[in-house]
DNA sequence: AAAAAATGGATAGGAGCACTTTCTACTATC
DNA sequence: GATAGTAGAAAGTGCTCCTATCCATTTTTT
């Protein structure tokens, strides 16, 4: 197909496509001539989650090629996938290391070594929580540390059904589809539940438990 | 104090304060004079949500100004906090309604009922919610709907903790601050604990359940 | 009292991002 | 042969979030 069929199949503009395609996000079509080139099935899929990623996840266009580049470059084990999506996804800023994130640094790991969990240093998440502990201190909000194993044992239950899932696709460019998908479809599906939860309790609670 | 010392207490440089200060995300200080004024604690306390909202939580100045103007506005029962708290955090874009738009909207009808929850129509989760089951639909990933229910029943584990937490502050501005804070930081401290979880039942999976 | 520093208010500027538009040069189709 | 489509490059647009500068007026320091 070309471009234009490209761009109404996944409702992308042509100009737009144009733009992912100079941006990397997206192979080059197979050229029939100077200036014309065709595109398959696999480009319809790639730019269908590209715009998932952007629009629904939230990434940004240079988040977007990052996650893609790491995703499909050299591959290793199946469940790699998820940790190169993650931290591919995972976005850092640069830390300031007061007093409070200090603090923060400690109450991570500790939290993880009472967990017994095994989270590589380098896992970016480790500096997400991290930050989020340190704002919670500087804000005065020292009561909710007392909820953070109550999240981690959720987070653990959600992981373990998500994983199952995962290591269940037999087709390896699927199961790296599917790592990328739902690490950044799942925090927004969470989030959102957590909300209705929420909802839920702050004005009926009379839910089934 | 003066904005110089306010600068220094919270970190934030002097030009942006006055650029919150013009886009009303910090109340004016009490004059002094023609061109000094006064900010007191409340002023300290109010620029480091801010921070904290802008910084970690990842909002918009426009939305972090939303946020406060609903908080702080015509106050009902402290419940209702956390619900405008969320009503204003949940970004929601405009929806194309197109047939996978119509089939999401309808699964997350039938998850709601399904739960027996109370989830007012306007939520914006629902529409986050939907977003996101038309996205997965669109991509072919049917099969994550399985996972919903046991989403589900982890955010609302998570949710029963939180709402706990929350009704033990007396103080209603405290309450009030605590729901901002704790909504847009919930979902970065879930979302680590997540990251944290995948990667232990990836490469160890040792841990205590 | 004189000099230096700080403040408030206003406006201008700048960087980054995600496109969008415009341009030229061809090619394909009716 | 007119019309429409395409590629590629470059410039432009609109938005957000600050940052810098200017100025008149204090305030503080010496």
């Amino acid at each position: 197909m070309r471009i234009a069929e490209l761009s109404r199949r996944t409702d992308v503009p042509v100009p737009t496509i144009k733009y992912y395609l100079r941006e990397g996000l997206l192979s080059a079509g197979e050229r029939t001539s100077h200036n014309q080139a065709q595109y398959a099935e696999s480009h319809v899929r790639r730019l269908r989650l590209v715009k998932a990623l952007i629009e629904v996840g939230g990434l940004s266009v240079a988040a977007t090629r990052e996650v893609l580049e790491k995703m499909y470059g050299p591959g290793m084990s199946p469940l790699d996938s998820v940790g190169k999506a993650q931290f591919a996804m995972t976005n850092s800023r640069p830390v300031i290391e007061d007093e409070a994130w200090e603090a923060a640094s400690k109450q991570t790991e500790e939290l993880i070594e009472q967990l017994g969990w095994q989270v590589r240093q380098t896992n970016p998440a480790r500096q997400t929580l991290t930050s989020a502990l340190a704002t919670l201190s500087r804000l005065g909000q020292t009561e909710q540390l007392k909820l953070l194993e109550g999240y981690a044992q959720a987070a653990r239950q959600v992981a373990q059904a998500e994983m199952e899932l995962l290591v269940q696709e037999p087709d390896a460019d699927a199961l790296i589809e599917r790592a990328i998908v739902w690490t950044a479809l799942g925090d927004i599906v969470f989030s959102a539940l957590r909300r209705f939860a929420q909802e839920d309790i702050a004005y009926g609670g009379s839910a089934k438990q």
